[in-house]
DNA sequence: GGCGGCGATACCGCACGGGTATTGGTCGTG
DNA sequence: CACGACCAATACCCGTGCGGTATCGCCGCC
């Protein structure tokens, strides 16, 4: 006998309709961005719960919640949409007659690294083309995930690892970036609670992973070139990866911060990746 | 607008059935084990070729085969058939009243680690219920990854421990088991050719991930008892970690192959696992 | 040439997914 | 306190699509 069977399992369909639900908090609203009618979609929500036999959101007449096990339905669901998702979209470029391969990195992050990376690449026997995705902050963990691209920067501590193989590329420390001018931008360092006890100019705050930005005084971001110009206009500081001093403009001043968690960045790919052309990215990448 | 959505996306009974026909590579058998008739099952394969735009199958009269792109789905399938299979058993266990956790290993292997592990984790505070699975050899990875246990105990490099979060345990030798009184068994120490060069006493061979054994000239084993047995009886020997040491009888001799590659006990959970019973098991374990 | 094995096609019936209309329950609000 | 707003659940209907049976077409082999 050959490996377990799947049988009865729940389908792709009902997953992504309570993602859906789970995500809105809302039937209806719901309903609306599923593209359909909010009564099938109620019924959809308690056939899956009749078949998990498991409540996954408390209604009230007013609010919807979820339960516990339907937050860990949430996770796992898009974990799983995550991985059909792939699977669909690895099988179709594995078909594709040019091969080529996807990698993604943040706009702005690592550029000289990636380039030095794509150069060296180029130039071994036998590579492919690579087409390069520039994302925003969050994104290439769940691009790599939903096969969307094959292989990604990260940068260590902000993105996340977790489930992905990796190397290390390249560590360095941070600097805060301060508008040129700025009293503290004489100072030959600053710590972390410096930085963060000055109150004239406010930390950006990036958008999360659920494409919310998170409350507090500093103005919302999207990328670096959105930051830096915030900074030169003396609208916020930040702390950033020391590299990105190439992209600044002369009305920016940098701070060596010490004490903040060094940057680290890594190659990452999907563990049961079997493509040559990522292993051979991957290999150009660690002899740099 | 939050997170992008899932539209259009194949269904897991899709999936289900390609892994199926994919494995058996004869429609027949597949739709049998299947429980359903065979033209449903050709027409589903054709409607997920269309709706792939990719041919998975290359069918000739006398014979069914994988395309390239078949064997990505096929592989990307069956992980995308595991974590849909992990979501819905997480979620029931999170609605389950009593907590408790699975770990699984090989049986027989790393016994004194495990039941220090288990000892010292029942006297943590809020320790729950640890359900121990004892599995085959390979199993461990597809049960973690399907979500049928928690967290496991893996030997590198016997076990892959791609795509989860691991910590080593412990590192040991190899040593090789001989029937007792067999010329080589009183040598200080043997080297990995040697053992292999010698042919009185064939290698046994353990069944691969797809449940089949490979071919070749020793006897077909399935655990440690078995193959003990094998080697007290001067049918087999096999090289093996140092701590199965305590599990043999007194008509068997040991020798250490000092350049067999070390093995390391870790014990690995899915990346992404919230579980405070997981998190608490794995520092109890590092602390060991 | 005939038979056997295998996948594809043809055709049918029913179960289920989705739509509209409506109800029921629970808040705010005048 | 009654009324309206809001939201999920129910009732009912319809059409699609999945699965079943019967059969065909194709190829390889006695």
């Amino acid at each position: 006998m050959v490996s377990a069977g799947y049988d009865e399992l729940v389908e792709t369909r009902e997953l992504r309709y309570f993602v859906a639900v789970a995500e809105e908090l809302h039937f209806g609203r719901a309903a609306q961005r599923l593209s359909m009618a909010q009564p099938p979609l109620s019924r959809a929500i308690q056939q899956l719960e009749r078949r998990l036999g498991v409540v996954l959101l408390h209604r009230t007449a007013r609010a919807t919640a979820l339960t516990e096990a339907g937050s860990v339905l949430l996770r796992e669901a898009r974990l799983a949409l995550d991985a059909v998702e792939a699977a669909e979209r690895r099988t179709r470029r594995a078909a594709a007659d040019q091969p080529g391969v996807v990698l993604a990195t943040k706009a702005g992050a690592s550029r000289e690294l990636l380039s030095k990376l794509l150069h060296a690449y180029a130039a071994e026997p036998g590579s492919v083309a690579v087409e390069v995705m520039l994302c925003g902050p969050g994104e290439p963990e769940s691009l790599l995930r939903n096969g969307r691209t094959d292989v990604a920067l990260l940068h260590r501590p902000y993105d996340t690892t977790a489930g992905f193989d990796t190397e290390d590329l390249h560590t360095e420390q941070q600097v805060v970036v301060l508008p040129k001018g700025h009293p503290l931008a004489n100072r030959a360092y600053l710590s972390l609670v410096e930085v963060n006890a000055q109150t004239d100019l406010p930390l950006p705050r990036w958008p999360g992973r659920d494409g919310g930005h998170p409350d507090g005084p500093g103005p919302q971001v999207r990328d670096h070139t959105q930051l830096f110009q915030l900074i030169a206009l003396g609208l916020a500081c930040a702390v950033v990866p020391e590299s990105l001093r190439d992209q600044l403009r002369d009305d920016h001043a940098i701070v060596p911060v010490p004490d903040a968690p060094a940057v680290t960045t890594v190659i990452a790919w999907p563990p049961h990746s079997r493509s040559k052309a990522v292993a051979d990215l991957v290999r150009t990448a660690t002899r740099l």
